[in-house]
DNA sequence: GTCTATACTACGATAGAC
DNA sequence: GTCTATCGTAGTATAGAC
């Protein structure tokens, strides 16, 4: 399918270079085939960005099923959210580590420094659900009702997993590595674990305080 | 002088649209010059472009004194460490918070993302010996000798500092701003803080445990 | 639907006037 | 030092053959 080979170029190339780092020509020859195609199928390079943003919002979420996390925020376990948590933190690290979501992490990192509306695109999919199941899953596990409390207190934890992805050039020197084994990202996932553990903890703590 | 007015410019353009995304025409107009002054002065584009990064490592760093975290962690006294964290953590968030801040932190997000010779330049500046600074402040904060375990930690400290920067678009959803204002980047600076002292009262633990 | 051929614009580098 | 002029290359888009 021509179609698919363009979009899968296109998410790589784009995501390694952005919109204006690649030129149409190069991305129809990785394809093997001609440039024309593109205007004939999404329009122009604009249409065949925007059409690879979608096919990026669909494989970021492939693997996983955030049913079953809103399962457990429907049951209301904190300690089940608590574990559910700890899942969604290690799946995603693994995730990042795997060579295959370079090409579309790499497409939303350039979309998160220059938003365009690919951007809105790709948040609609899986990257707002999951960003929401997270929050409820904080309030379940730590039994806090303010909704902002519970957002920042993700985005804090996303952080940790983001880094090792948006600060790998960094982490690599850091850590005085050529390249980021398995072992190294278990290692980071059970630091980063301990972390959430020890931070819903304090945040019972301050609700507690605070009654 | 045209030669700063050149390198503030390129670090901008450079930053937000790549290497490849801006032409000399328009750096060397935006700059109030002719494009050939690039040439002259810095050899072409290339030339101009690790300039740039040598400029963004400087202004870095320029806000904060590393000194002083050298000699906190010089003393040895845990406390006086755990409060130099604090206040690295809250400095640095600040730092990115402000506007001058956003030209030369799309200049390395890019650079991380796809490493060149200008990334070695940054890193060998304000950035690796602000990391350095970090790692030997969380040994004395813990009392943890394994260095391997205190970069780690601090690899997962900084992830909750640099995410306001690097996933800025995400958390603008998630928040549901359009603008991240100051008190919010205080309320998330505090969360992060506690979240801090949380951790390294579990590595203290955790030490203790293996003992 | 997919390709070839072509029109038009903009790029970086360089030579040479001042 | 800074400018203008120009060269060769590479970009996107489009028209038309098959």
């Amino acid at each position: 399918m021509v179609q698919q080979r363009l979009l899968d170029i296109a998410i790589e190339q784009f995501g390694q270079h952005g919109l204006e780092g690649v030129s149409t020509r190069e991305i129809a020859a990785a394809a093997n085939t001609a440039m024309s195609s593109i205007t004939y199928h999404y329009g122009g390079k604009e249409g065949l960005y925007l059409a690879a943003a979608d096919e990026v919002a669909k494989q970021m979420g492939c693997d996983w099923q955030i049913d079953m996390f809103e399962a457990v925020v429907a049951s209301g376990d904190p300690a089940a959210a608590r574990e559910a948590i700890a899942d969604l933190t290690r799946g995603f690290l693994q995730q990042l580590q795997q060579p295959q979501s370079n090409d579309w992490a790499l497409f939303i990192m350039r979309e998160q420094l220059q938003p365009t509306e690919a951007f809105e695109r790709i948040y609609a999919g899986t990257m707002g659900q999951t960003g929401k199941v997270l929050v409820d899953l904080i309030c379940v596990a730590t039994g806090v009702q303010d909704g902002q409390a519970a957002r920042l207190a993700a985005i804090s934890l996303f952080g940790q997993v983001l880094v090792m992805k948006a600060a790998r050039a960094m982490c690599r020197k850091m850590l005085e590595r050529e390249t980021l084994s398995e072992e190294i990202i278990d290692e980071y996932a059970t630091r980063v674990v301990a972390n959430i553990d020890a931070i819903l903890d304090r945040m019972i703590a301050e609700r507690q305080e605070q009654a």
